[in-house]
DNA sequence: CCCGGACATTGACCCAAGTCAAGAAACCAT
DNA sequence: ATGGTTTCTTGACTTGGGTCAATGTCCGGG
């Protein structure tokens, strides 16, 4: 069974073969096995948090299904979300060890992990996995660096049309189309949690909504989820240019 | 010449030998040959802006001497620096286009360059290459996710004594010492361009700084010349760990 | 030495978002 | 259904940092 093939849980690599399969989509049969042989596949449950220090967790991941978060906390407990991790994101990093992060499980969460040096090993032997993991890490760079433009400078208006944007975005590379029009999500995170990944609190989060909801760019249906009525509406609140420059 | 000797420019990679002898430490006589082969210099006036779109821009390259910074900009003008550009460190992205991002030099600048197509060559040909690319992509994102704590969550106060030690920081490595004491800095920053970094206004970071100044946590000599009385004091304004988390 | 322009400081005022606190809705497990 | 818990909304009030505007300081060139 190759990395990107269906495992037992509900949406295995197929249902986003982007970059599970950019992995080893230009690997060689025995290469893929390599890759079998050694990943393990681990689950947590919704509220889970893990503490990934570089040095502790002796391997690396990416996501299979559910949603986390990513997030670096001061000592006094300010906590600010430095990522979303959706499924085929990646987590942690080959070689030495970097900044420690939190990993807080959103929903239940299903990951398939590589054990470090057997991993690094066959990066060493396979160039393709290396190249790939770059271009992953470039992307996932200019995504860090344009939320940096948001928490710098938007306001909790466009912070919100942001956040509602990426996972609109998100939602619709999973059907393989583009965003726009009329847009059903479902939110995978609390206010509280939009509100860490947005630095803001979840009170100035729930007004938000709630002024957005008033003046019709959003619906809501329970708390979760949200009816985009007119996408390219949103995304002016949103202050990004039309196309929208989030890759990961 | 291999890339990491002197040039004629006063400060060329022998001053800060981490990143750009880390780009060829481990490569063979040949493939620094081939390294030295494709690359040339180009110089950059204080004030200078270049607009690096992944595509108009076909070379990658590296900061010999000054210092720039990275801006994310968005259509009605605010703009947000995600990145400071010392020597030895890299810009732009090998593989297709990324984001477009505005360099500024904030002094006189003379930059490494390296056109895309050969370096690509040599990457694929080269495995410690990209390697090390893959190394230093990791530390700029662990760099830019600590930034997002800072930008979301800390105040005006401990932003500036954030940036305040980074540079401390970037001076003490230079010197291949640790941080510590009472320390003499020069920013190569105007207020104007500290408030780009740190999501504030120029006008509060005057403020901040009079404040700090006031405090007695730093001297002012001149406009860019900054005393450290003490630099662990200083931290703890920052609300860091004591160890300092930014490598890059 | 003095002038002009760029850069920096300081003050007065304002507003977006934070804080504190009370309820209301939704979501369980019995 | 029912009660208890968690999550969300809303209101009243405060405040950190933004805005606008006036000065001040530094530095290079004539």
């Amino acid at each position: 069974m190759t990395i990107h093939e269906k495992v037992d849980a509900p949406m295995q690599c197929g249902s986003c073969p982007i970059r599970h399969r950019a992995v080893c989509a230009r690997c060689e049969a025995d290469e893929l096995a390599a890759l079998d042989a050694i990943k393990f596949y681990r689950s947590f449950q919704a509220g889970q948090t893990v503490i990934w220090a570089g040095d502790q967790m002796d391997f690396v991941a990416s996501v299979v299904t559910g949603v986390a978060t990513l997030n670096q906390v001061m000592e006094d407990g300010r906590t600010q979300t430095v990522g979303l991790l959706f499924p085929s994101d990646f987590v942690g990093r080959p070689g030495r060890s970097g900044s420690p992060y939190n990993v807080v499980a959103e929903t239940d969460l299903l990951m398939c992990c590589f054990r470090k040096k057997p991993f690094e090993e066959l990066m060493a032997r396979t160039p393709h996995i290396a190249q790939r993991l770059l271009e992953m890490t470039l992307d996932e760079l200019d995504a860090a660096r344009e939320w940096m433009l948001l928490l710098g400078r938007k306001t909790a208006r466009e912070k919100i049309a942001s956040l509602l944007a990426i996972i609109a975005r998100r939602d619709a590379a999973l059907h393989l189309n583009t965003p726009s029009g009329r847009m059903v999500i479902e939110l995978p995170l609390t206010r509280e949690a939009m509100a860490a990944y947005l630095g803001l609190t979840l009170e100035t989060v729930s007004r938000q909504m709630s002024a957005l909801k008033r003046e019709g760019l959003i619906e809501l249906s329970g708390k979760r989820t949200v009816i985009i009525p007119d996408y390219e509406a949103l995304m002016i609140e949103a202050g990004e240019d039309a196309d929208g420059g989030l890759p990961a």
